[in-house]
DNA sequence: GTCTTGACTGGAAACGTATCCAATAGGTCC
DNA sequence: GGACCTATTGGATACGTTTCCAGTCAAGAC
């Protein structure tokens, strides 16, 4: 800056001002340090400005796996967002890992975030709250951590779970097996209670050995839907808690040499470009993930400013073909919740 | 820092050797300055550090669009890259849009990054170039772009295409469909080029009515699917240069209420979850996506270092059901490649 | 002519750290 | 005892900005 100061003739204030876009400065100068600069391939440095102004215009984003889709799809709506307001993505990557969780919340202070969304593993508590007492902003995504007060942004989980499973209910299924996520998420937890509302509410009991909680990811997930499917009674539908897992469910069905929805009914959650593919297509509830990332965005610069509530996403059923009927014959009509039309979007 | 220093009765230089952790404290000393900070809740700076380092630890990583699969699993090896060498990873997605792609290249050089990997769009020349110039380290992914020498790390486009149109021909299949990407880019160009040599070592002729390029994007590819499919001679196979096209594809087969591979051939690059859960399980040319992002890591940081070579990984086939024999009528024996067992990975 | 106002400019100080230099203390070796 | 070495420490300086303050100048108000 110095030597673009020198070069245009100009003091290094006029050439902070020419490049912070604050403050006046005459044409003819601004356009001569211009030309400075570019002479000598100057461009300001992020370091110094961020140093002095203590704010880097950075949010971290904490997600499980960003090779799954559905992380995806929320992170290109975070940065959408982001882009927007002119903020840039720091991108971490935890697995569910609690120790790696810890050095991303480490590592993101250290950096001195404007703000950090993470879909927390429930777990580091004192970090988090070091975090927030030191003044970042933070917004949990998809779940809940009791105890910090820090708000969140989530998808309406254990109603998405009770339409599944309403809608299974419905169409004559009593044994339907359950292929969830483990109850310290509150996903895993909530989702779960969706399905056992649902039974409650009409009046039936849960078979205990046709839930079956498994991490939320693919190792464990192909077994676990294996097991479920080799009960003794084995269920005549299933519900995947994810898309890991309804993938995992539908290869272990194809792999038993079973067939949908003739021989047992499939639905999950998360619309994956993938669930209108296959055949039949199946029948999921959506979470907006592109706007809940979009929303997060902003939601956890506001913080700073004021309350900043949670808030929770509406969920919405698609039906395609992955369920039939039970005790009727002829297909079972298909009209309730949205009828999905076939064509891509 | 200068707090932490007061309170555990220290000078600041000693406090700044017990966190960056070089240069030699006495332990009891250590213990005191843990204490205090503890106590004052303080976090080391990294925007200080970095200032007075001249290197942020940071690395870029320019994507199209990080929903898609392969980014997804392609940012997921540069993570765990960056993990273990320190580093972290900012985020960004051009949409394949050169005004975008130039703002984010501003806005790493603005950063100070200590490399950018970048899926290029093939213009910004000079952007790249002045990003070079000012000794940020570059390595371009999945593309080249002539004229700046900066190396990358591809895939070997060509021989994919080429194996995919091999196969094809040796099923006895002649009208095949190509729905490949736009040429500027070196990925669309080389791999219709693959599919071109393929057609010319038998000493056949490409039907351009069958050629159709399109943006690697959703949006404009289902159109021009339907519109291969709509030929006056329509094609017997298809092949799709992306997973994008390919899900594109079988939509547009699906639609025509055509079954694959009964009435047309499907095969396609990249090994998407999907691939082998829709029925067929369709036939790919797998990217190696994660671990090229895992060199690409490390490759950008020893740029620095000496002279980096770009690097061309292999492409590999997995042969599933998608393809037919045209000529004889029972099934074809697929035992060229390697064979998909059907186990989730 | 003086006063006021506003646009513009130069430069010092500060942001939070790493690093160099000098200094002290304690030990080892002859 | 003296020379020498090592481990440890304190603090000044610099990294590249922003921002505040003081200052200059020209135009208008009276």
């Amino acid at each position: 800056m110095r030597d673009v100061a020198e070069l245009a003739g100009v003091g290094i204030g006029t050439v902070s001002r020419v490049f912070s876009k604050v403050g006046s400065v005459a044409p003819e100068t601004r356009t001569r340090v211009e030309a400075a600069a570019k002479k000598l391939n100057y461009r300001p440095s992020a370091l110094g400005r961020d140093l002095k102004r203590r704010t880097t215009n950075n949010i971290g984003l904490i997600v499980t796996d960003i090779s799954n889709n559905f992380y995806g799809e929320f992170a290109q709506g975070v940065l959408s967002s982001a882009k927007e307001l002119g903020r840039h993505v720091i991108l971490c990557a935890s697995g569910e890992d609690v120790e790696t969780e810890r050095e991303y919340i480490d590592l993101l202070v250290e950096q001195r975030v404007d703000g950090i969304i993470a879909f927390p593993t429930g777990e580091n508590l004192d970090a988090w709250r070091s975090a927030r007492d030191l003044g970042i902003n933070i917004l949990f995504a998809d779940r809940e951590v009791p105890g910090l007060g820090i708000p969140s942004i989530l998808a309406d989980n254990m109603g998405g779970a009770r339409q599944l499973t309403e809608y299974l209910l419905a169409l004559g299924h009593r044994r339907i097996g359950y292929l969830g996520g483990p109850l310290h998420l509150t996903t895993g937890r909530l989702r779960e209670e969706g399905y056992r509302r649902a039974f409650a509410d009409g009046g039936l009991a849960v078979d205990e050995s046709l839930v079956i909680r498994t991490r939320f990811t693919r190792d464990t997930a192909y077994a676990s839907a294996m097991r479920l499917l080799d009960a003794a009674v084995p269920p005549t539908a299933l519900i995947a808690a994810n898309n890991i897992l309804g993938e995992a469910a539908l290869t272990a069905v194809r792999d038993k040499g079973l067939i949908v929805p003739r021989d047992i009914s499939v639905v999950m959650f998360d619309d994956v470009p993938w669930a209108k593919l296959v055949q039949p297509p199946v029948t999921v509830v959506v979470q907006p993930s592109w706007q809940m990332g979009q929303s997060a965005a902003r939601m956890v610069l506001a913080i700073g400013s004021g309350t900043t509530q949670s808030q929770t996403s509406p969920i919405e059923m698609v039906i395609r073909r992955s369920a039939r009927a039970l005790h009727i014959d002829p297909p079972a009509r298909q009209d309730i919740g949205t009828e999905d039309n076939g064509t891509p979007t």
